[in-house]
DNA sequence: GTGTTTACCGAACATTCGGTCAGTTGACAA
DNA sequence: TTGTCAACTGACCGAATGTTCGGTAAACAC
């Protein structure tokens, strides 16, 4: 067996990880587009061919970025509590999680939720992003079928205001200094859910 | 020879209006650090260099876009309708208007709202952007402090979601398929004001 | 008809882009 | 001491970028 874990010393430097989690730092300042292999080169603190070392191109680093808030989201959707209950409690556990993932994985899940379709890898994303809003818009119209969401506001309506709240959270929230991630859903579902006016 | 046109034409080709007008439609397709001068030219059907007959350059299209926004939004922070009154009516009223202003100048606001501070410009509407929310937070303070709002969610949280929801507006809304504004400023306020939940 | 203006084209400009490659460094094994 | 090799540098490439400029066809003014 390999051993688990090497005492020794490694050397310095990065490694496909460490760019990776720097480069989606730097893309979510300056925007995918707006960020060059130099600025990149920069953040890291090493030279721009020094990147190449570690991975194969910039279109490779928002790929991998991306498929780690998609694997994300669609775990939410592939667990059992999204598919069984009343549709309105398994969409509140819906919300809650996606909430949590949002959360965890913010940088990626920030950048995955700015992407347009500029590139075969930016078209993929945005398909399996849509898939997942199916999933999300279907629980919604079987909680409006069973009649526990208000009847007065039409249900595809509910879906995208309801997770263009939970996206915006990418906008402005600040892991270091704002909540934690069941606060912000707590906070979320109270408004969404009950309403803020008293 | 083709036969010339028989109407007389009085004026053929494009302005400054129309150039920006289609170039903010493909830098929100593209992404505005994505959107070459050849790509803004080819939706114009015109060469990259007839863009500079008509405008100064890429970054004053920006600019002139972004300002449209802006100019916008605080229309309606400036409104009377948005100084008098209990806080909980006002926050209404000013919800509804923003989300007209979203409508009205969808391709505008959808630009503002995706700004991340690359350039002098950026910057700039991203100072007005701050000020324009820090009348928005005022008013929900204001609207705790009345009691009108349920006192268990921070309203600075109550802030960034209640206005999270109505930008989040412009990542979906298609003028030609959905609703009006006041459709969607109606179906916003019941969600966030009274609550899905029946 | 003549002159002016409007709206544009095509060719070039300097710069920046993502990416390649031969070579260098320094820690470690033998 | 020598050799290995992961980790990196620096010089470079062709393509693409935003912008400039000299020229020009057509519409308009006289």
């Amino acid at each position: 067996m390999a051993p688990p874990t090497p005492t020794r010393q490694r050397k310095r430097g990065h490694d496909p990880e460490s760019v990776l989690a720097i480069a989606v730092g730097v893309f979510n300042e300056r925007g995918y587009d707006g960020t060059s292999m130099e600025d990149l080169a920069r953040a890291l603190g090493v030279t721009k061919s020094a990147i190449y070392y570690h991975v194969p191109g910039k279109e490779q680093l928002l790929a991998r970025a991306l498929d780690r808030a998609l694997d994300g989201l669609f775990a939410v959707v592939a667990d059992e509590r999204a598919a069984s209950g009343p549709a309105i409690d398994r969409l509140e556990w819906t919300v809650r999680q996606s909430v949590r993932i949002l959360v965890d994985r913010l940088p990626y899940v920030t950048l995955l939720l700015r992407v347009r379709g500029n590139s075969g890898t930016e078209q993929a994303a945005l398909e399996r992003r849509r898939e997942f809003d199916k999933f999300i818009s279907l629980l919604v119209k079987e909680a409006a079928a069973e009649g526990s969401i208000r009847p007065d506001v039409d249900p595809a309506l509910v879906t995208r205001l309801l997770f263009g709240t939970v996206n915006s959270i990418t906008e402005w929230y600040q892991p270091a200094r704002g909540a934690s991630a069941d606060d912000l859903a707590d906070a979320l579902l109270k408004m969404t859910f009950s309403g803020l006016r008293v």
